[in-house]
DNA sequence: CATGAATGAGGTTTCATTCAT
DNA sequence: AATGAATGAAACCTCATTCAT
């Protein structure tokens, strides 16, 4: 493949992988498997990375990144709610456009301490850290009940939205879709989490 | 001595195998790992299992099936409500007294057409039925607004309960304690699913 | 080969090693090379050995470690001559009695900072410490002139042992025998260097 | 510019080789550190020369071809001691300008029959030769020993050089300085082989 | 029953060499 | 002439599994 343009091949390669590894996982993925995906030969590979696990940090860096570099910190200029719903908007959207990266990050929820956790156990927490900052806020003002756990009530929030990316990006037949979720993220009200689930 | 003791064996070994999974994940736990931890050589646990893949889906299953097992179908002499918490106070029961194998299945959702996947694809799949089958019921009766995606809701709560396992079981320094999400199983209303995240 | 004893296989590896590193230098040398002289699969030398180096690192250090072992400090109770043959007789003997290990230390001399160095300089620093040792007695004694550059002495001794050595190894037709050394190494004379190269 | 500069390329290049195979052993240099130092790209190396051998064959023939045809042959109409000694002078000259190509020479002795030896086993054969036809013409002529070894006393006196040689070449911090041994060389006695180490 | 030495398939990685630009 | 991205053969090493004792 002497042809394709240089600054294309990182990216070739990096999506390619990411089908890879959404299909099979990481351990099952060789670098083989992603060398025939990307039409590469191995050593081609080993120029643009350092090593499998270089490739998958990076896919994941950058999903993860975009992810919380898309989320605005409040501001006062506006309403509490409006932002937010921004905010998990702007997240739905990643997760829908970027079906195999979900996967791949709802899947390799691999052992603590293990290879690659700590990367996404800070990207979890920076969730839980924005959605924990929001909803303290509301208690303070009185819009939530002080008798609510508010951690608590995070990980509720976090869990629901990765439990449907999950059912979304593990569904081969395409069963699940995404518009309702889309829907709820616009019109979501805390106050009112139950409501979450209407339509 | 030793062949009274055959039985012993493999449950000493799973005990060994749980932790050591819990501890490193199922790729980078070895053979030679719970071999070490179980006191065993190698041969002899080939006696008891049939390769690695064995012993872990067997943990699994066990866990898993015990789960499913400990809950209850819904019978008509009984409000529903009651039924429901009940089977919840079990689950968390049951996730609580194994926190190694909670670990385990909460942190190794591998990618779908890999290793293990189906197992735990099945087992979600029937709590989620469950869940569902219930809050139909409810809506049936009028108690949930018919404008509720109930399916939607379901992996809300599954989410929810997965999230917190999660959070509790990867929590190496017991920051986090279950005690909340046990009064909250026991109180638990599906009518006002927000009031779970309150102490 | 489950058949050879467990103790052995350790010294049929050495052994087969040193005869594929004396044919084919460290790094013409395959760790299938040696398997396959060994009748040893790959996975069993792993049992034995690190890694290759380690199998180049044991030989050399076994090899040199004897023959820095059975040289003998001076004793004043003898006179320095007679000691001082008696020790190269014993290296002569080492040399003679292993070609294989011979022929890699005097042809595997890398460049400097490189892979095994430090082990040969160090073997030959401690050959020419002893022999820089004994010549320095003897110019103090008066046996040798005051003229002499005793290091420069040194090095001259040792290169002509090496050179001689490393002919002999290096000589697949066995053209040269090593009996005139042999005999050489017992009658030496330091006073009279001259005279070695006598029959 | 570039073009009339041709010629100068292929001596850079070479020039530069040796320094790095000098530092590094041959083994452990890639043509990428080669590159690098020589401030070239790959593809232009191989317009040079075919390969990594090339380089190395053309550095050992060049020096070790410039060393032999230093050499003068015996003439009848001077004293043999005379040429004797211009000769070592000239080949201690050629070795202590051309420090790289030194330590390359005498720190790449690789295993018989592996990629380069033969080369430098003829280069030491043709040293050998000459100082043995000395040799034996002074022994004819009655001026050495007819009990002298004179076969052994050639690579005696090879070894010696070589040695000399390289612990100058491998001695970094230039501790050893090679006075003494041009001195020795200029007034190099061969019937008095043991004057050579004094000052 | 129990052992643990031996196996070898399968993966990762390096690097000399080529060739389209 | 010069470039350097691409290649792929060949090496290393691991570890689940077997089997003679």
């Amino acid at each position: 493949m002497r042809t394709a343009k240089k600054e294309n091949r990182r990216e070739q390669i990096l999506a390619c992988a990411a089908k890879v590894f959404a299909k099979k996982g990481y351990h099952a993925t060789s670098i083989s498997d992603i060398c025939k995906k990307s039409d590469v030969a191995r050593g081609t590979l080993y120029l643009y990375f350092e090593n499998k696990r270089d490739i998958f940090d990076t896919l994941i860096k950058n999903f993860t990144g975009s992810i919380i570099q898309d989320i605005t910190m409040f501001s006062k200029d506006e309403p509490l709610q409006l932002q937010f719903n921004r905010n998990m908007c702007k997240m739905v959207d990643n997760i829908t456009q970027n079906k195999d990266l979900t996967k791949i990050i709802v899947s390799e929820a691999v052992g603590l301490d293990s290879e690659f956790d700590h990367q996404l156990i800070l990207f979890y927490a920076r969730l839980v850290e924005y959605v924990e900052g929001a909803l303290t806020m509301l208690q303070k003002n009185g819009d939530i009940s002080a008798h609510i756990n508010v951690r608590l009530l995070s990980y509720s929030l976090l869990g629901t939205i990765k439990e449907i990316a999950y059912q979304w990006a593990i569904d081969g037949g395409n069963v699940l879709d995404m518009d309702p979720l889309i829907k709820v993220a616009k019109n979501f009200k805390i106050q009112n989490y139950i409501a979450f689930a209407g339509e």
